[in-house]
DNA sequence: GGGTGGGATTGAAATGTTTCAACTATCCTG
DNA sequence: CAGGATAGTTGAAACATTTCAATCCCACCC
């Protein structure tokens, strides 16, 4: 700026005026300053803006896994709506890996950065009650924590897997298999408890719903999970599967697929989510939506609002999960 | 600091000499200051640190399409580089759109990071020649340009439609697809290329090689080819065909199992990438391979080298792809 | 007791912006 | 023509760190 200053023959302070004040500067000067920062190929420097105005303006996800497509979407949800506000949106991947994810977090943390949002590896971790403590401004996205003391964002997955079994159920199946796991991720577990609860209001006998857990939400944990529903006696053998995302329900496809099953009449399958990947599955699969775009840009709201409005108080938007329904669950069964 | 410094009854200058040179400051006051550190939640100001230093201690990796997972194990790559060399890295997507593409780099120039790593919409866009001009160390991740001026790394695409095609002839295919567009996409145009010559080599008339043209290198796109495939008149349609991605290879395989068609038997479908989805759709995809995590380590390593060693002279880094025969490709032809 | 060496600490400058009070020049009004 | 309003421009302070020359203090040696 100063050889800007220089060139044009006017104050540093003008300068800063064209940039941020261009309409107190008068059109000649304006003009003139313009052309110098062509010719010297001026580019403001982000770190003393920053340093000067003390936060970043930036906004950060933290997500969960990159490797699903979900958490993509999500995030394109959240530019959308850091763009409209005009700030810049850091992408981390924590992988599932809670050391990473605390490095993401001090890193974000340094860079002052408006607010963060994440889908953590724990929700109740103590580096994030951290967060909170230090008055940054932050959203849980498709999590909850039971502390409290910020906003989140959601489906209810109750409700979805409510859905997801209250159909099988529908299409005439009577021994359901509930794909999911670890159970330390509270959306494994609340999927299951609402698979469990229509089962029981419609009085099936609570052993034909077999929990097959898995160690991650993972195509590979799916195609072994697809390997012991196979090795089950046949008597016991389910006719239909509730997987707790859609990558471990394509893993569950690929596998039935290679060992000769038809689906849907051999082994009917829901997934959860919704990816594309999903619809576009050889047997395209039937799964339960979450509005993933929506959960972004909600989530980036609330961050925002969180960040400008003193007045703020924190909000659990809960959003309402629907059933898609495809192939994989296409015929009703006699 | 000047808390800390306080805090601590030292000097400003001790409190960065344990920041930066531990060593130097005796064990007694390191302790101390580090104590006051912890009591006053001390974080620091990354903004001054880059001020002072003239540059980020990041890179930044500007990718093409976020919703294609080979991107994603592209930056897991350059991840793992970054975080050895203690930087921080910087994910943006493009999703194929210049402007998005053009306002990433804006903003990463006044983030002043150290180099940036891009898999460009158009390797020859003016505003690529720009950062490469300004001295800003670029690498160009699965692209070329043709102007040179800087490093790039990349598979051998016409090596990579060469194997392709041979497997496919192999097999005894006699009439092939190649599914792929569009052309302003260099990848595209080699791969057909390398199709195109090993056809020929075999002696092959160069009409059998039907370019089913799409807009993107989507799973829509891919279906949607899979509808204008299944419209050739029987004598006409290819008995396989070679997509320029996965994506669209699983799209086409879509489309070809709603339509009845058997695979490989009616229908072989090679791919090209070999992401992790590729080997999990229902019927498993033969698919050329990257090296994806190697291109991205790799390319780390040479914006790195640029960045920090005078002596640095541009490469080409080139990869071999590998054919990995699945299912989808299975059986001889008679 | 004076001098030397070295470890530990300090103070000041520098980094590139933004902001805002103060200043100048110009024009208008009575 | 004095006085005041207005538009445009300026200068200095502040932001949080790093670096490095300078200083201080102490132990040790002759």
């Amino acid at each position: 700026m100063k050889d800007v200053a220089a060139a044009a023959g006017v104050s540093l302070g003008t300068v800063s005026n064209v940039l941020n004040r261009p309409a107190v500067v008068s059109a000649a000067t304006r003009e003139r300053v313009e052309r110098a920062m062509a010719e010297l190929g001026f580019v403001r420097n982000e770190s003393a803006r920053q340093l000067r105005a003390g936060t970043s303006r930036a906004l950060a996800y933290v997500m969960l896994d990159g490797g699903n497509p979900f958490f993509h979407d999500v995030a394109e949800g959240i530019e959308t709506a850091a763009e409209d506000a005009d700030l810049s949106l850091f992408v981390c991947n924590s992988s599932g890996r809670t050391e990473r994810e605390a490095k993401h977090l001090d890193r974000l943390l340094q860079q002052r950065v408006q607010g963060i949002l994440i889908t953590p590896v724990d929700p109740d971790a103590p580096h994030l009650a951290d967060l909170a403590q230090r008055g940054l401004p932050f959203v849980m996205v498709d999590r909850f924590s039971r502390a409290g003391g910020h906003c989140s964002v959601a489906v209810d997955d109750v409700l979805g897997g409510r859905i997801a079994v209250e159909h099988l159920i529908d299409r005439g199946h009577r021994r359901v298999a509930f794909v999911g796991g670890p159970a330390s991720i509270g959306q494994v577990r609340e999927r299951l408890q609402g698979a469990r609860a229509v089962w029981a209001e419609f009085g099936m006998p609570e052993e034909d719903l077999i929990h097959l857990p898995t160690e991650a939400l993972t195509v590979n944990e799916g195609r072994s999970a697809g390997e012991r529903l196979a090795g089950l006696p046949s008597r016991r053998r389910p006719t239909a599967a509730f997987c707790a995302n859609d990558l471990l329900a394509l893993g569950l496809l690929q596998h039935a697929v290679t060992a000769g099953l038809r689906v849907p009449d051999d082994l009917a399958i829901v997934g959860f989510d919704d990816i594309d990947f999903a619809a576009a599955a050889a047997v395209p699969l039937t799964s339960v939506r979450q509005p993933r775009q929506e959960l972004g840009r909600t989530a980036a709201r609330l961050v925002l609002d969180e960040a400008t409005n003193p007045g703020h108080v924190h909000e659990q938007a809960t959003f309402v999960p629907a059933l898609v329904a495809r192939a994989s669950t296409g015929t009703v069964r006699r």
